[in-house]
DNA sequence: CTGGTTGCAAAATTTTTGCACTGGT
DNA sequence: ACCAGTGCAAAAATTTTGCAACCAG
């Protein structure tokens, strides 16, 4: 799966790599800590520095993309272009919401200004169901 | 003019508060270390476990809002309501536009999800004026 | 084989904390 | 005078870096 599109790149497969990658498409959204410990659950010899350098690497490829979120660590999801994404105030928890476009906005903004914007982040906050309660 | 909406919240007005509130409204977007770098010019005695204790108390009293910037840390400004930022993904910078409406957004998204979202945060992200050329 | 990648440990950076002292009200 | 707020220095947490060993191509 991610050995065909680290290849394309000229990167090498590592097992290390396709583990980071496999373990942010599993959770969705994941910072560099909550890697860590998936790692040190499965497959402990995977060091911090190695998370770290490969983050780096995968977000300036453009295969993954970093997620600021208000008040917390950032986090890092697979790159599948802009979409909205939901955050809860209180758990900081990241969701997608894959039904809003975002292409408008970002046409409207070209059109009002007359510069030409590559991306929109679009962060709602509100509490998720869990924090509801 | 920062002392009575520190008052209001029955915050004391120190000098350094009103220091660091000014120097975020003179600089429209600032970090911690954007003004630990004011301040050693200015008012040398200010320490920087101060600026973080009053950047966290006034986030929390919603007088600062934290502005997440992709790659970098994050920014500060004065809270005047969800608005548009943009960036520069060259040098980092901010900028306002106060010309879109965010009210709009959550208004749709709440309809749409039947959910009810407190804020907006929107990042558009473009090479500025500076680092266009 | 060979250069990119890894792990480790150390260094650098960033943020938080404890506590005595200061100063706003 | 009281207690929030400050400064300092130390501690904790986070991120980066250098380098020898490793391994994917």
């Amino acid at each position: 799966m991610y050995d065909k599109i680290l290849r394309e790149r000229e990167l090498k497969v590592t097992p290390q790599r396709i583990f980071i990658l496999e373990e942010i498409k599993k959770m969705g959204h994941a910072s560099v800590e909550d890697l860590h410990e998936r790692v040190k659950d499965v497959y402990s010899s995977v060091s911090l520095a190695t998370i770290y350098k490969n983050i780096h690497l995968l977000v300036g490829e453009d295969i993954l993309t970093e997620v600021p979120v208000h008040g917390r660590k950032p986090m890092y999801e697979i790159n599948i272009g802009d979409h909205v994404h939901i955050t809860c105030p209180h758990c900081g928890s990241v969701e997608d919401n894959m039904d809003m476009d975002t292409a408008p906005f970002i046409a409207e903004a070209n059109r009002q200004t007359g510069r030409k914007f590559d991306r929109v982040a679009v962060m709602l906050q509100g509490a998720c169901s869990k924090c509801n309660n």
